[in-house]
DNA sequence: GCCAACGTTGGC
DNA sequence: GCCAACGTTGGC
């Protein structure tokens, strides 16, 4: 089983969006490095991490489950989605998603901050300077250390 | 709101 | 294929 993150901005599609949907399929996703590992390497079963970007204060929100592999983002052949992308096509689909499904909403969300002073999370890609990939990979012992300090 | 870091685009 | 210009991300 692999871990990995997620960063969504709550006011577009928070952790609790994704309580209420009990599931949802992770569209949007437009550069090609997270579009790779959503494509190749992301599988059925494995763990998530649910991140809260752009928010006060920045955090780890919870967790989620992958429940279903890759397939083309729909969202890109729509002209009224915002994610529209003329440049792909049903036939050579240049856009995926996975399907996730709600686990836990952490009680008390862990910030950013706390995240940069813990030793076992040395080397995360999100601790790393300028990282703006949105969907990163975890090591296990990453996504332990997380959930231990959120208390699960 | 600022701005550093990064990714993409497009002219050459 | 280079690289300047531009757009986006996301913390602060």
């Amino acid at each position: 089983m692999n871990y990995w993150l997620f960063k969504s901005e709550p006011n577009a599609y928070s952790i609790d969006d994704l309580k209420a949907d009990k599931s949802t399929p992770w569209d949007g996703v437009r550069n090609y490095q997270a579009r790779n590992l959503l494509r190749d390497d992301i599988k059925k079963g494995d763990m998530v991490i649910f991140y809260h970007s752009n928010a006060e204060p920045p955090a780890v929100a919870g967790l989620a489950k992958v429940i279903k592999e890759a397939y083309p983002d729909a969202t890109a052949f729509d002209p009224t989605s915002k994610y529209f992308d003329p440049k792909s096509n049903p036939e050579d689909p240049r856009w995926y998603v996975v399907e996730i499904a709600h686990l836990k909403t952490f009680q008390h969300p862990i910030p950013l901050a706390e995240l940069k002073d813990v030793k076992a999370l040395e080397g995360m890609v999100l601790l790393q300077k300028g990282s703006r990939l949105s969907v990163q990979p975890v090591t296990e012992k990453q996504f332990k250390a997380i959930c231990k300090m959120a208390g699960e």
